[in-house]
DNA sequence: TTCCTTTCTTGATGTACATCAATGCACAAG
DNA sequence: CTTGTGCATTGATGTACATCAAGAAAGGAA
């Protein structure tokens, strides 16, 4: 661990970057976000005091995630390797925020076809052994319009 | 931890109840999911095999979601105290998947306006502090429609 | 101060998806 | 077999929000 303090507008992270850091903020304001195939930014979460920030990628996986630091502030830093050294049970966690953290990145960018599209490549078992309206209600959309989506799908080949 | 069987259909958990379990599927396939205020389901996960479902509220408050088993299923089953005993870090984790879990399931279901009105309740002071604009893309929702809302809330009064 | 940049607002129009309603299919129970 | 009940599909219509475009207000740097 070690502390440092960075200025507004300093960026922590990179989307792309193999970086397992995580930022523990003790003043200041951080916020990470994403920017979308359409440029678009979308703000995954903003990190005021007391917070942590990370990208919950797997370690030495590219992140999703840019992070820089909204106002100035001071951070406590750790790598990602440290915390799991304390308790493996860690890991578990870490990768269920990742699940967390994809899903709420699609439900903030994504058409209801792409999330479809996305989900069908995540669970391509479980498309068989649930009812679409399931599917729907996962997906946030209703049956008809999953429906539709499944027809226009179809068609396309 | 103790391990057992139940047959589809089978309830393991309902919203409100005070219940801090946690269940590992060793074969079949759970659900957790919401209900609305309309009445509207919303699938929050699906456990399949090697999955691990909870409702990631604080221990002793009252749960989010309903669990239940979509077919026939072995699960191990922990209580949260037994897992917290093994490693004390793990509150800050569970801390933040509630958090995450709120913001997917407000993501699901609400409008825009009820997204902002939880926003500025859960983070007054951030408000203040960041543009409109980040806001917005915290929200999912475009700064023009945000002003709107904001708009519509100050006519209100 | 002035200029420039960024943010916020307001209006007009477009669109993805929801809702409502009807029909067709399964599969389970009698 | 027949009847019922839940699920999937399709069509017609409604609506929340996005997009596009323009102007007003609010700092920041010279």
């Amino acid at each position: 661990m070690k502390k440092i303090t960075v200025s507004k507008g300093a960026v922590l992270q990179r989307k792309g970057d193999i970086n397992s850091n995580v930022f523990i903020v003790e003043d200041g304001l951080l916020r990470s976000y994403t920017i979308d195939d359409k440029g678009k930014e979308h703000i995954y979460m903003f990190g005021p005091e007391n917070w942590f920030v990370a990208d919950n990628c797997e370690p030495n996986t590219p992140g999703e995630l840019f992070i820089d630091a909204i106002e100035d502030s001071i951070l406590k830093v750790y790598s990602k390797e440290e915390l799991l050294k304390e308790s493996p049970d860690i890991n578990a966690l870490l990768r269920r925020l990742n699940t967390m953290q994809t899903r709420i990145l699609m439900l903030m960018s994504s058409s209801a076809k792409e999330r479809y599209e996305h989900f069908i490549k995540t669970y391509p078992n479980i498309t068989q052994r649930v009812p679409l309206k399931m599917i729907a209600s996962y997906l946030g959309v209703t049956p008809e319009a999953l429906s539709r989506v499944r027809h226009e799908l179809s068609q396309r080949e």
